[in-house]
RNA sequence: GGCCUGAUGGCGGAGUGGUGACGCAGCGGACUGCAAAUCCGUGCACCCGAGUUCGAUUCUCGGUCAGGCCUCCA
């Protein structure tokens, strides 16, 4: 199966062809770990997570590299370091920790490596002076600045025309620049604040190059593929592109194909009263599983906008809801029941190629959701039908798709009752034992004033063909 | 000012030159002691104008509206 992916370079959407299928590559820009990052800093996380496992799935899990970089030198962590009176290490591993479990609760794979500024240095003061001695650099008081004239294509990906730039210019452009496009490679540190040694003095790297220098690093110039938010198209993938072509690394490519996410906007009106105005992940993770907002993250395109509400997230729990009572269906279904193995006629075969085939053409979510839904109504009729071959068989397509898209990991049972403690999962047992002998005695207005105790506790009891099953409601 | 997106039913959101996915919500029914879940059925949309076409929601042009980027930023 062919995969399509939409390059922004090009601005179509165009056959993906890896220049090594056996070791295929990507990057994707990281966050600045200086605080919690919010749930729209990991749009991107989760939508090249599925590329990752889309990628893994069509080349082979050891084929695909993925290097997301983690930026530890900046102002913020700085001065948040100064004013706990700490290193900027202890601030930035803080943060990488707590980005690291929110994706994880995210259900994003690992990538393969996650390079760390402050441990590349060596390779930035490397690709600098690359750059410097390919006269794709200057040295100007004390600064590094890269000098745009020296790429003819400055401007291509984002679509910024270099004499527009200059009239557009809003920022006072630093007297020592050649062209007010030229930005910063090195500059020195001011006093107090952390330096690297250099050959043109200590102080730090300009935000660009790190960057280019930890793909080369990690994954080495070109790549296939380099990923991002749409506001980091310009300058900042500009940049690297012109600093990658210009050090002389990768001849004159950079990525093949450059793709960029759109923005997760904030609802106008406030959201959920325990949220406040901040969505950061690590308090969304509080009140809804990692799953349901990884869901509601993909439930629109990559590349439009979406907006963040409430209706979104509690939509995306209700879609999971759905397959997860398939799944919770089938497999009381076929408790007990031997099925042999090789069924010839698992239901929903075409539906689970419907989905590969979605998330092959853009990494099309909607698409892929719908396809999800059709498979998991073929197996809910292989239930009714009481195919048990065909519904082991499909209810494998459909675990193997949910597991694909980083969905459908959580045991049906513990999806519905998550945030349930023992404390209440015993209280629950007991009332449902009391009410099921009540509904023996035929004791109606017993059993429903057990079953708003029960509501009381945020429960809802569903009375089944084999006794009484129970979830936890809504969120509030 | 420059560059670039988007405008689909009550809501979210794909897609297509010719019966407009999918999910949520709604309505009727079945099932249920009553519910929930499930099943059956059902209502509801392609911003405006012009053009191309046998035929446009889908292509072209114009308009209106909304959003993004041009500065740290996913």
């Amino acid at each position: 199966m062919t995969l399509s992916l939409y390059d922004t370079m090009s601005r179509r959407k165009a056959p993906f062809a890896p220049k090594d299928p056996s070791r295929v590559t990507l990057y994707v820009c990281g966050p600045t770990v200086y605080n919690y990052a919010h749930i729209g800093n990991f749009r991107p996380v989760v939508v090249f997570d599925l590329l990752f496992r889309v990628l893994r799935r069509h080349y082979g899990a050891d084929h695909v590299l993925y290097a997301a970089n983690v930026t530890d030198v900046d102002d913020k962590i700085n001065r948040k370091a100064a004013e706990e009176g700490v290193p900027i290490r202890t601030i930035s591993d803080r943060y990488l920790d707590a980005y690291n479990a929110d994706a994880a609760a995210l259900g994003a794979l690992r990538p393969t490596f996650q390079p760390r500024v402050t441990e590349t240095m060596d390779a930035i003061t490397g690709m600098i002076g690359d750059l410097i001695r390919n006269n794709g650099a200057y040295e100007a008081e004390g600064h590094v600045l890269f000098d745009t004239q020296a790429f003819a294509d400055y401007g291509k990906l984002s679509g910024h025309p270099m004499d527009e730039m200059i009239a557009g210019a809003r920022i006072d452009v630093a007297p020592y620049k050649r062209h007010p496009a030229d930005f910063v490679l090195w500059k020195p540190s001011k006093p107090g604040e952390p330096a690297w040694p250099s050959p043109w003095g200590d102080g730090r790297p300009g935000w660009h190059i790190e960057c280019t220098a930890m793909i080369h690093e990690a994954l080495g110039l070109p790549i296939d593929i380099h990923g991002g938010g749409e506001d980091l198209k310009f300058p900042h993938h500009e940049n690297e592109l012109a600093q990658g072509v210009c050090s002389g690394h990768g001849g004159r490519e950079y990525a093949g194909v450059w793709m960029h996410n759109g923005f997760l906007n904030m609802a106008q009106e406030k959201m959920s009263k325990s949220l406040g105005n901040v969505a950061l992940a690590h308090d969304l993770l509080e009140l809804y599983p990692g799953e349901a907002i990884r869901w509601a993250l993909l439930l629109g395109h990559y590349r439009q906008p979406l907006e963040w509400t409430d209706t979104l997230i509690e939509q995306a729990k209700a879609n999971l809801d759905r397959l997860y009572r398939v799944l919770d269906d089938s497999g009381r279904f076929l408790a007990g029941k031997v099925v042999p193995d090789g069924a010839q006629s698992p239901a929903g075969a075409a539906e689970h190629a419907d989905i590969l085939k979605a998330l092959a053409d853009d990494l099309n979510t909607p698409e892929a959701f719908a396809a999800l839904f059709r498979l998991a109504d073929k197996v809910r009729a292989a239930i009714m039908a009481k195919d048990a071959l065909a519904v082991a068989g499909g209810r494998d397509l459909l675990l193997d798709a949910g597991n694909l898209m980083g969905f459908l990991a959580a045991d049906p049972q513990g999806w519905f009752q998550s945030g349930a403690d023992d404390d209440l999962k015993s209280r629950v047992e007991g009332l449902i034992a009391a009410r099921a002998d009540a509904r023996a005695a035929k004791d109606w207005p017993q059993a429903d004033r057990i079953r708003d105790e029960l509501a009381a506790l945020n429960v809802e009891v569903m009375d089944g063909p084999s006794g009484a099953t129970w979830r936890i409601r809504e969120q509030a």
